[in-house]
DNA sequence: CTATATAAACGACATAAGTTGTCTAAACAT
DNA sequence: ATGTTTAGACAACTTATGTCGTTTATATAG
């Protein structure tokens, strides 16, 4: 049974996870994801088969690792703090989730473009977004009656399929053009923008 | 190659398929979906491993096919037509998606519960709900700018979304108490619920 | 009813996935 | 510095995956 990635405090198992990421992100330059037997990773990364085992249960389960740190790191990049104000919060996520899906960021993420859409990839970065929304929100809020988990992962959900749309829509127009426009999407979804709404009443 | 489930002529291969969901269905009342081998699959249906593959590239295939044939059953009971008023079949789909989490409907979908989060069947499942809400949905409608393809995806997540979550929480209250909850939450996303909310101005 | 085509059965094969146990080496506390 | 703890290397093994070619049975058209 694998321990979790974050918090690792022996030298050598952050040693083989990073050679283990860093040979599954130079591999998906060349070839797609499904196509990476355990092997090849761990060839690549010059360690012993049975030794991936030992972190990962599966080479998914190393995507998905990738994936939730690449995010994290992103967003960390953008100075998104998991305790920011909501809405601006909101945009710098739906922003760093554009900047994700098309790789612009290369190195980290540039390799990822071809699994982005792997539903587990996707399920990774959700959760990601889930999780900044969940921080930026007042504890206890309910927008209609629903609790603030349900609230942040419909959001959340919605966020992610509204950028894998428009990532996938050809001849797209710039991450600058739709940000503020799935935000005014979404933004009715969360609590604090009903607030808003409530307080303005009558908007453009 | 294997062909599309939809349109099978041949009965031999209507009856094979059969066999193989079957098995599936039967043998995830037991184990969890990634415990079962098609090996597994092709003895409980009495069918030759290899023919497993001249149907279905892999396990997957055959888990997304049952998903995406019973949620459209399930939509059928409930009378869901692809061309239905938005409202109302954005209620009838949230409702759907509730009974298909919980599996109340015996039979075709009990099975389904323990791998209803694999992120295969989500997005199977999210597919199945956008083909329903574009169906609803004024050609060439835009909400905030943005094309009905991206409003319908970004809906059909979050309300799988927040069927999820609600199925997750502990002690949750009824499907009758979250589907309006999350019709409220969900319809301002959508192209109708924005001209009715402009019409009102005024809500409760 | 017959001919054709098409699907399933079957066996065999190469490759990949995980597992297990032992031994070695690096980390870290005292 | 030393001993205990823990991770990695390695080999061997079991099981599962996916493919191929041939043979047999069934469906359907004429």
């Amino acid at each position: 049974m694998p321990i979790s990635d974050c918090e690792v405090r022996d030298p050598r198992m952050r040693r083989t996870r990073q050679l283990l990421q860093g040979a599954l992100r130079t591999l998906m330059q060349s070839k797609s994801f499904d196509e990476i037997a355990v092997q090849d990773i761990t060839e690549a990364a010059t360690v012993n088969r049975a030794t991936f085992y030992d972190h990962y249960t599966d080479k998914y389960a190393l995507l998905e690792s990738m994936v939730a740190g690449g995010f994290h790191q992103l967003l960390h990049e953008r100075n998104v703090s998991y305790d920011g104000s909501c809405p601006a919060a909101v945009s710098a996520v739906i922003l760093a989730t554009c900047d994700y899906l098309t790789g612009t960021k290369a190195g980290d993420t540039a390799c990822q473009r071809q699994s982005a859409f792997e539903p587990l990839v996707e399920a990774a970065v959700t959760a990601a977004i889930r999780r900044v929304l969940m921080a930026g929100m007042p504890k206890s809020a309910s927008v209609a009656d629903l609790p603030p988990e349900v609230i942040a992962t419909a959001a959340s959900w919605a966020i992610y399929g509204a950028v894998k749309e428009w990532f996938n829509t050809p001849e797209r127009p710039s991450a600058e053009y739709v940000v503020p426009r799935i935000m005014q999407l979404v933004l009715p979804m969360l609590p604090s923008a009903t607030s808003i709404e409530a307080s303005v009443s009558g908007h453009r």
